[in-house]
DNA sequence: GGCGCGTGGTAGAGCGCTCTCCTGCCGTGT
DNA sequence: ACACGGCAGGAGAGCGCTCTACCACGCGCC
């Protein structure tokens, strides 16, 4: 690469025309003379030109990138910050999102500038990369209820669209999912199987979601007889889960059936339930949640209350396309439906 | 958003002074008088100035963005595209890839742009959006020891650094394991642990880090009186490290030990083993590789060879920025250690 | 036959920044 | 006192592209 890219003048020279020509040709735009796109189309091969993104994105304000932002809430200390990426690509969840984003950019020539912004400096970062123009719009998952994020991108009038429903509410357009419906789903199951003494752990009770699995899996078993289900909280991790089922176990030995508001936390929960000496499914049934890669590999395999990730982060990113091409002005949601996955865990 | 941006000449404008002034101020270069670069920066402050990265791009011929490539070697339809990359993340590695790589380019602000590369008309893109000046360079991490991308890319000239070595030689830089140095690192602590009848379940042999693990693993056991090893292939995941590990017993029943060449094929050997009713470590002492989260989250924990994938993520990154600035010239190898880790599989 | 009109092309003005060159002004040495 | 080096700040030329004029030309129309 050491002598100097072609640029489209030297292909307009090379074809014998004009760059606007050239420039028209490229881009696809208005009516060309076929025998001169032809001629132009063979200049760019032999050149083996390349159109500059910079100089185009300088005039049309354009990039072709977004971002893509796992946030935190917190302040984490320099040293913890590697780790944040490391942690929150464990969760097979994240891996989903990226899959559905790219499934919806990659067609239209769009990529994601992978970002995190679990400290105030690195919220700034991100504000201020999008202020600058290096990507158009900004996808953001949040590990947090309490997020300041969103709220910054609102303020300064980022079109952005996040995963699930802002903790307080910011005038953002978001993709979320029926957790109520789910707890239902969960509910409805282990009843269906017959359990007697259903219990659940539940995700950090800060956010949202959990609040709304819930809610979903108490009500209905309120309605079908069972007024006080035993609750335990967890924090989404494998480990939480541990802890949250030793509890559940060591004050309700008799539990027949636990929901857990995600996978891993099953996971976590069949591990301590087999140490006690519980047989999964036939003595204690487990519901998962998400319905992610873990709940086909681990065993037994988990039911679970499937969550379409990948949808749901395509229809961000479509969002995004939206308000970044002004089509879609005002802030709208999207809620998914869940759906049970039934599998041998329950 | 509505309202133009400032520009550097409305900052000057403001400040009094020229735009040249205000920029060396931005950019911290040349020494400007203390008093004027207050006033610039109040005047930076007073007009919410960002500088534009196109413009500035488009002058110095840098991005702040580097390509960060999964890459594979198929011809996937369409349909799969999408899939590849929920699978690339399913397994933790790439996490902490992900982690290791934001950690150097971070303190830079240098972000990564997410790229996935497993079908032809894909790896174009890459190429292309390389050329087009989307990205300064490219990190890559190939799933497959065929894949053309490194020598496109070579070919093109680009900045690229390789996540481990390239199947056929190409003149780019890469970082790799010792992998040799960690099969003998799990045939030595097999042995310690007194076994008598020791296998192994290698990942594709197509990839030269499997050959090379088990080479290591196969030498240090005929170097102790074990000439011959049971051995089977496996695919790196879950159901295939089931597979072998189920092929393995059938053949092998008094099988006492076992080297699989990551820790999602051990999980799934335990799983295997636990199902024909061998306890682990008691009856198979089962030793993994990688270090991947997995191995402390599934039961038992794993022992298993430590890959320090985020430190070597972090030097494909120092690299690369080295190839970029043009402080490298000559491909370069960084070859890390692996180490034992000893939990209770093993 | 002049005129409007659609078609296919050119010319050239920016987009916002960096960076080289230049100028004016000090301090210093002889 | 004067030449001169060094340094701070300003002027202005691009970087490569898009896009709005604008022009040339041929056609059908009254």
């Amino acid at each position: 690469m050491s002598r100097q890219a072609p640029t489209l003048e030297d292909v307009a020279r090379e074809a014998g025309v004009s760059r606007a020509t050239v420039s028209r040709v490229v881009n696809g735009v208005r009516n060309v003379d076929p025998a001169i796109q032809d001629l132009v189309r063979r200049a760019i091969e032999r050149t083996g030109y390349a159109p500059n993104q910079a100089a185009r994105q300088l005039v049309t304000r354009r990039t072709t990138t977004v971002a893509l932002v796992v946030s935190g809430a917190g302040d984490a200390s320099d040293t913890e910050q590697n780790a944040f990426a490391t942690r929150v690509f464990a969760d097979p969840f994240f891996g989903r999102v990226v899959g559905g984003v790219v499934g919806h950019l990659r067609p239209r020539r769009m990529h994601p500038v992978l970002m995190f912004a679990e400290t105030p400096e690195a919220r700034r970062e991100v504000v201020a990369y999008l202020r600058q123009g290096g990507a158009d719009g900004a996808l953001v998952v949040s590990t947090h209820p309490d997020d300041p994020l969103p709220a910054l991108l609102a303020g300064a009038g980022m079109p952005a669209v996040l995963f699930a429903r802002p903790g307080r509410p910011v005038p953002l357009s978001y993709v979320d999912l029926a957790h109520r419906d789910g707890g239902r789903l969960a509910a409805e199951h282990l009843l269906e199987r017959g359990c007697r003494r259903p219990a659940t752990v539940t995700g950090p009770l800060a956010v949202a979601a959990s609040q709304e699995r819930l809610a979903g899996f108490r009500d209905t078993l309120a309605r079908h007889g069972h007024p006080h289900v035993p609750v335990a909280e967890g924090g989404f991790t494998v480990d939480s889960g541990m802890a949250a089922m030793a509890s559940l176990l060591a004050e309700h030995p008799d539990t027949d059936g636990v929901f857990t508001a995600n996978d891993l936390m099953a996971q976590g929960a069949v591990q301590v339930l087999r140490d006690h000496g519980r047989r999964v499914p036939q003595d204690v049934a487990v519901v998962g949640f998400d319905d992610s890669s873990v709940a086909v590999t681990c065993r037994p395999r988990l039911t679970t209350v499937r969550q379409p990730v990948e949808e749901m982060a395509a229809t961000m990113a479509r969002l995004l396309d939206d308000h970044i091409k002004g089509a879609r002005t005002e802030p709208t949601s999207v809620i998914f439906d869940p759906e049970l996955v039934v599998r041998d865990s329950a």
